[in-house]
DNA sequence: ATGTCCATGTAATCCGTTACATGATTAT
DNA sequence: ATAATCATGTAACGGATTACATGGACAT
């Protein structure tokens, strides 16, 4: 299980309340790992008991109080341990392919569509690391921990692209079924 | 939820046990949708009881029996309606890019070789479409369910290929780190 | 008025993984 | 002998998703 670890990941960089790290989790690292804001709760409370993290609550007028979460040493030395042990290959699940391999028994028009509506969602999250890349690492002279995040942009870039190049192929191949 | 849906698609092509489909899934499908052995054998009980599936025992002697399943036609039209649905894009969940996207934090010689196991997992894999590409489709004239399977194939051979340069490259890329 | 953002969580359900369990046949 | 294959499942646990729940601030 890997969430408690990118929670503490996100935790080096600053403490961050819940709300703060749900959000990170729908960007910046939830580019590689995503969840969502109930599992980000559940997963700090965990930390919390296994001593990883240390919360405090800081008082605000005019909004609900922040509960801040700091990681621990315990917490740094879990972080370096995780890293050794071996990853995980990502389970493959995806309900578009499956259903390009059951093509005789869909509505083809209706996959087209779907396929449209994947090829635009890949091209926006293109685009974003494109900008993000620009901004933040392009032409600019980088410490460790920003190497390590441009080399996982990098990555996610190559591998939009050609998921890109991939359903535009698809659909050139659907067009062609039957003739 | 796909893997209802999954394991109809499976039922299409013959009558099947769960034996046969938890291998299925450990294949071809597999290579598009995983799931165990656990799980098939829940969901066809599912599947049973909302009438998308029948099943029958079939007596063998010196083995235990097997019990085959087969789709009905209710289970035919629940694909079709499946298939008009809009697909979920796969959530993506990767341990190693979260690791590099902690590079600061991580043990880097421990990262670069579970980055060289992962390249010849994708490797692997590669090589395995490969086979099945050249020995059932290539050069030949397919039908349209044939020509589904192809497609999705030729979909999974350029990602793992691209999966490939990419962590070729994270491995150059992380030589360079520090330097 | 309506919606979005900030900020926190609980509850129920479902899905996925790991481990347990059995037992005969066939190949090395 | 040992391991793999065939063939079926149950049980426990943990992770993920969906829905429910509250409530003020601020913008349109």
């Amino acid at each position: 299980m890997a969430l408690a670890e990118a929670i503490l990941v996100c935790l080096t960089d600053r403490p961050m309340s819940g709300y703060d790290l749900a959000k990170t989790f729908d960007a910046s690292i939830g580019f590689f790992w995503r969840a969502s804001h109930q599992q980000v709760y559940r997963e700090l409370a965990k930390l919390r008991e296994r001593g990883l993290v240390k919360s405090s609550e800081i008082e605000q007028s005019g909004k609900p109080n922040r509960i801040v979460h700091t990681i621990t040493t315990a917490g740094k030395n879990a972080l370096k341990s995780w890293s050794q042990k071996p990853s995980r290959v990502p389970s493959v699940k995806d309900e578009l392919l499956v259903k390009l391999y059951a093509l005789e028994h869909v509505d083809i028009p209706a996959l087209r569509e779907q396929l449209e509506v994947r090829l635009d969602h890949h091209r926006a999250i293109l685009n974003a690391y494109h900008k993000i890349k620009e901004r933040f690492y392009d032409g600019k002279d980088l410490t460790i921990s920003e190497q390590g995040k441009h080399i996982a942009l990098t990555m996610g870039i190559r591998s939009e692209k050609e998921m890109i190049k991939s359903y535009e192929e698809a659909l050139v191949m659907l067009g062609q079924v039957g003739s």
